[in-house]
RNA sequence: GGCCCGGUGGUCAAGCGGUUAAGACACGGCCCUUUCAAGGCUGUAACACGGGUUCGAUUCCCGUCCGGGUCACCA
C-alpha cells in the first residue's frame, strides 16, 4: 500500500485564517489516521502579497494548534524545497515540455484586449473567457509583439468538448465541461507559475496522494485535472471540504470578527478547544462524543464522515467548549493561561514574583469554573482589586442595612485580624464558626459580607474572595462600605 | 448571469426506505449550592416546497425555491 501523503499549502498573504486552520487540521487528521505524512508547502508565487511575517505567523499558529508537519520549509524532506519561489526550475522544465508539445502557448494580449474579449462574450450572453487568439500567432507576429516590448504569459490549451470528471471523496463524482473553461494562464509575465499550475506540479512531484482542501477550490479542480493529464502525472484523490460560514451564512471573512488563529489565541482560547471545535465543524464521530482530544479525534477520523454542507461558525459553542477545557485543566495551567491578561491589565507585574504567583494561583482557583476564555479574567478581577466598592443595586444596599450585620462585621474583622495569613483553607472554617457563634442564618452572614466586600450579590466563593483581597484591601473596602449602612 | 456544491430545530449535528427523528450549544423551568458559575433533571423547537418511485419516504429520482462557492497574469 502506497504511503499516504497530504499537504497544507497556504499562501503567506496574511495570518492563518480559521478556515485555513481547519483545512490544515483535516489534512493532519487524515495523515495521522492513515500513518501518513503531513507536508507544509508555502505557496508564495504572489510576490506582491506574500510576506515572511505571514509565513511565520502561519507556522506559529499551526504549531500552537499542535499540528506539526513532517516536511516543510524548515524541515526539509526528500521532496523539497517546500516554498514555491524556490521551485521555479521545476515549473520551467514542464513549461518547456508543454510548449514544445503544443499543449501550451505564449499569449501577448494586453489587459485591455482581454477585457474587450470578455465584454464581447458577455454581450453575446456567453461565458467570458479567453478566446484563444494567440494560439494562432505566426512567428512574425510574435516577433513584432516582442519588439513592442510585450512580455508574454503562457497559456494552457484547454482541450475542447471534454467532460472533466472529479472523483471527490466527500462529494462523489463531479463533472465539469471543458467548454466552460477557456485557455488559462499557467505562467505569469513575471515568469512565476499561477496557482493552478504550480499546485499540480508540486503535488505530483511531492507525491501527494490526497488533496484535501476547501470547497472554494472545487471549480479550479477541472483545470488542474487537465494539467495532470497533459503532464502525464498520476492524479491524486480529491476531497473538498465545505466552507466555514459567518453568522450571515457567507464565507467567513474579516468582517465576521475574529477570523485568524492568533486572534483566538489572544482572546485566551486553548488550542485543544479550538482544534476540537474545528474538527466538529463538518465532521462528527457518529456517536454522541463531543469533547475529544486530538489523539481521540485522530483515532475516530475518516473522510467519509465529513459533511458536504457548509457549517456556520458558532462562537457560543466554541466558548462553551473552551470553558470545558478550562475546567478540565490543572490549576497551574489556568494560572498560566490568565497570567498574561493579569499583567497586561496591571494586576501583576510583567514577570510575576513568587508572591504574585501565589496570588495568581488563588485567582485561578477562584475563577476556573467561571471562565469561558482566558481574557475574561480581567473583567472578573475588576471586582476583586482596588479600594473602591460600589453597590450594584438598591437591593444590595438593603441587605447591608440588616440589623444583624454590624455584629457580623465586627466578629468577622476580629477573626480575620487574628489570622497570620488568609488562605481558602482557614477562611472556610472561619465563616462556619461565624454563623455558629452568632447563631445566625447563612444568608445573614454570607450575603451582607459579600456585598460589603465586593458590592455585588454574586461572585466566586467568599473563601476565595477574602484571601485574594488580602487584609489590607479588606480593611479599606470595609471602611468605605461602612458609610453605606 | 453561466458552471458547480449544498438544504434535518436559531446553530453544530446523528440518521443512510419502516425511528416516539438522537445528542450538543443557545434559550426557558426545576433541583443542587444559604450567591453566581459549574453540575443534575426537564421543556420549547427541525426533515425548504411540489411531483414521482415504493406497501412505505427525512432517506432514492426529477423540478421549484432558498443559500453558498467560482468565473484574474490571487491563491
Amino acid at each position: 500500500m502506497e504511503e499516504v501523503r497530504v499537504r497544507f499549502a497556504p499562501s503567506p498573504t496574511g495570518p492563518l485564517h480559521i478556515g485555513g486552520a481547519r483545512s490544515a487540521l483535516f489534512n493532519y487528521l487524515f495523515a495521522k489516521a492513515n500513518k501518513g505524512k503531513f507536508v507544509l508547502r508555502i505557496e508564495d508565487t504572489d510576490l506582491e502579497r506574500s510576506s515572511t511575517e505571514s509565513e511565520k505567523n502561519i507556522m506559529d499558529s499551526l504549531r500552537w494548534l499542535g499540528l506539526d508537519w513532517d516536511e516543510g520549509p524548515d524541515k526539509e524532506g526528500q521532496y523539497g524545497p517546500y516554498r514555491q519561489t524556490q521551485r521555479v526550475h521545476f515549473y520551467r522544465e514542464y513549461t518547456e515540455k508543454l510548449l514544445s508539445q503544443g499543449l501550451a502557448y505564449h499569449c501577448y494580449c494586453t489587459e485591455e484586449e482581454l477585457e474587450a474579449q470578455r465584454q464581447a462574450f458577455a454581450e453575446k450572453g456567453e461565458l467570458p473567457r479567453y478566446n484563444g487568439q494567440c494560439y494562432h500567432l505566426t512567428p512574425e507576429q510574435k516577433a513584432r509583439y516582442e519588439q513592442e516590448g510585450r512580455v508574454p504569459v503562457v497559456r494552457f490549451r484547454v482541450p475542447a468538448g471534454q467532460d472533466v470528471l472529479i472523483p471527490d471523496l466527500v462529494r462523489g463524482d463531479v463533472v465539469f465541461e471543458s467548454e466552460g473553461i477557456g485557455d488559462f494562464v499557467i505562467v505569469k509575465s513575471d515568469g512565476l507559475p499561477t496557482y493552478n499550475y504550480a499546485v499540480v506540479i508540486d503535488d505530483a512531484l511531492m507525491k501527494i496522494t490526497h488533496v484535501i482542501r476547501a470547497e472554494e477550490h472545487l471549480s479550479n479542480t477541472p483545470r488542474q485535472i487537465l494539467l495532470y493529464e497533459a503532464l502525464g502525472f498520476a492524479k491524486p484523490q480529491f476531497a473538498h471540504i465545505s466552507l466555514i460560514l459567518g453568522q450571515d451564512r457567507s464565507k467567513m471573512s474579516k468582517r465576521h470578527g475574529s477570523t485568524s488563529v492568533v486572534q483566538y489565541r489572544e482572546l485566551g482560547f486553548l488550542p485543544e478547544a479550538v482544534v476540537n471545535f474545528l474538527a466538529l465543524l463538518g465532521w462528527s464521530p457518529g456517536g454522541e462524543e463531543e469533547v475529544m482530544s486530538l489523539e481521540r479525534i485522530i483515532e475516530q477520523f475518516s473522510l467519509d464522515r465529513v459533511a458536504k454542507n457548509p457549517a456556520v461558525f458558532d462562537m457560543d459553542k466554541l466558548r462553551w467548549l473552551n470553558g470545558v477545557y478550562i475546567r478540565q485543566s490543572s490549576p497551574e495551567k489556568v494560572a498560566e493561561l490568565i497570567t498574561p491578561y493579569l499583567s497586561q491589565a496591571g494586576f501583576v507585574s510583567g514577570k510575576p514574583d513568587e508572591r504574585e504567583k501565589s496570588w495568581i494561583a488563588l485567582v485561578a482557583a477562584a475563577l476556573q469554573e467561571h471562565l469561558a476564555t482566558g481574557s475574561e479574567i480581567v473583567e472578573h478581577m475588576l471586582l476583586l482589586t482596588g479600594e473602591e466598592v460600589s453597590l450594584e443595586s438598591a437591593e444590595a444596599g438593603a441587605l447591608l442595612r440588616e440589623e444583624t450585620f454590624p455584629v457580623v462585621l465586627k466578629a468577622f474583622q476580629e477573626k480575620i485580624a487574628a489570622l497570620p495569613e488568609l488562605t481558602p483553607e482557614n477562611i472556610k472554617p472561619l465563616l462556619k464558626e461565624l454563623t455558629k457563634e452568632l447563631k445566625l442564618g447563612g444568608k445573614q452572614v454570607y450575603m451582607p459580607l459579600r456585598i460589603a466586600l465586593t458590592g455585588r450579590m454574586h461572585g466566586p466563593e467568599l473563601y476565595y474572595i477574602i484571601p485574594i483581597l488580602g487584609k489590607e484591601l479588606i480593611r479599606k473596602r470595609l471602611s468605605k462600605t461602612a458609610a453605606l449602612y
